[in-house]
DNA sequence: TCCGGAATGTTGCATTTGCAACATGGTTTT
DNA sequence: AAAACCATGTTGCAAATGCAACATTCCGGA
């Protein structure tokens, strides 16, 4: 019902088609509130989850408590069980950070082919490997963070990419500091400790969540 | 020249079409063998680079010269700097482990929409929606495994996606120990030390590369 | 076959990290 | 206003990890 002709996946397809498409899809939207639970693991196996607003943050909950994120999606992020792989013994936890809008398509009609051979259907394919082609750089990425093996060089690395992304070594934290630790895989505390160091040595200023790379 | 309609990329393509499009994709072939190096970052900057036979690895080389896998690439597994993303500091090394068959096609054809409309370019984007939904699940396994804060806790993770592709609680591994600890990136010794550990624990038999999870 | 290089295995030690516990400050709820 | 809650800081300590150095085994080429 709202327009969907603009976000990426259905641009470039009219209104008419995109409503067309929807029905052959099965496919149904969603809105959520700001920590709202998406779904725990399975609920939507069979669906990819497309991002129309929002943003959530997907992590694993170990059976120890302990949390840690996966991915942290903003834009018109792709998610959902297909990718966040089977066989999984802890628990997914998909959670809405702001108020969001999802719109739900089953996976078969994106991965398989099209019985009924909708005209749009390719273009629409080609969207979608757009915004998969963006997740495959974000998971990449996430893994080169992950890949250092101290809580500096994982620091380092991650304030490197957004203060590319800000064009300035002055950035913003996209979350709070507990997130940023689960995020990075961290102790939090471990971590406070060395944004500490970091500040001590000159490295790095830090006013709330506003940063400042040296 | 070879037979590529066996290939993931090409299936459901007549032979005739894909030798067509390969001229319209400006795309080539090339052969490479055991331990050579393919490309130093950005060399393949606007090419994407398809593994249709043997397999390679991707590393980043730091500047004190230790190495992490990123990447470790099999099948029909696609790889690129436009995945290997762009604001790297450090020189990302593509070795392969095997003799090597690589197709490179420039990625504005197959991310972009192609003026001239080949017939079977939409099957080729729909096929290569595959291979990125593949390599998509592979990327999430290595968040997933990268994600745990001990060796032991990495260990176990990998060994169990192992195992469950094997089938079996005894599995091969697919790489060296030097290189497992590398693709976990974690220090050589101190995964010895665990493994070594985790067998008088009894939750783990080894011999040489056969292993078996308890 | 012998040699040399590479992978495997082992250990001591300094450092880093995780963990637990607690203090502070800000914000929301009652 | 008080209470409750949550994020932010801080610290001591035990355990895990990285690092360096070295012994041993394996393997391919001369």
């Amino acid at each position: 019902m709202e327009n969907l002709s603009k976000t990426e996946l259905f641009s470039g397809i009219s209104d008419e088609d995109i409503q067309q498409m929807l029905v052959c899809f099965q496919s149904f939207q969603k809105n959520y509130k700001e920590k709202e639970t998406i779904s725990i693991r399975n609920s939507f196996g069979d669906y990819i989850g497309l991002l129309l607003e929002g943003c959530i943050s997907i992590s694993r909950i170990r059976m120890d408590g302990s949390l840690d994120m996966l991915e942290y999606i903003e834009d018109s992020g792709i998610f959902g069980d297909a990718f966040t792989f089977g066989n999984q013994e802890d628990a997914i936890l998909v959670l809405c950070e702001q108020d969001c809008r999802v719109l739900f398509i089953e996976k078969h009609h994106i991965i398989k082919r099209c019985p009924n051979a909708c005209l749009h259907h390719s273009r629409l394919v080609e969207n979608l490997m757009h915004l998969m082609a963006g997740k495959v750089m974000r998971l990449t990425e996430k893994v080169d963070i992950l890949s250092h093996r101290s809580i500096r060089g994982k620091l380092l690395c991650y304030f490197r990419i957004l203060s590319t992304q800000a064009g300035s070594p002055v950035f913003p934290l996209p979350f709070s500091l507990m997130a940023l630790a689960n995020f990075l895989c961290v102790d939090r505390s471990a971590m406070m400790r060395e944004l500490k160091k970091m500040k001590e040595e000159g490295i790095l200023e830090r006013n709330g969540k506003m940063m400042r790379l040296l």
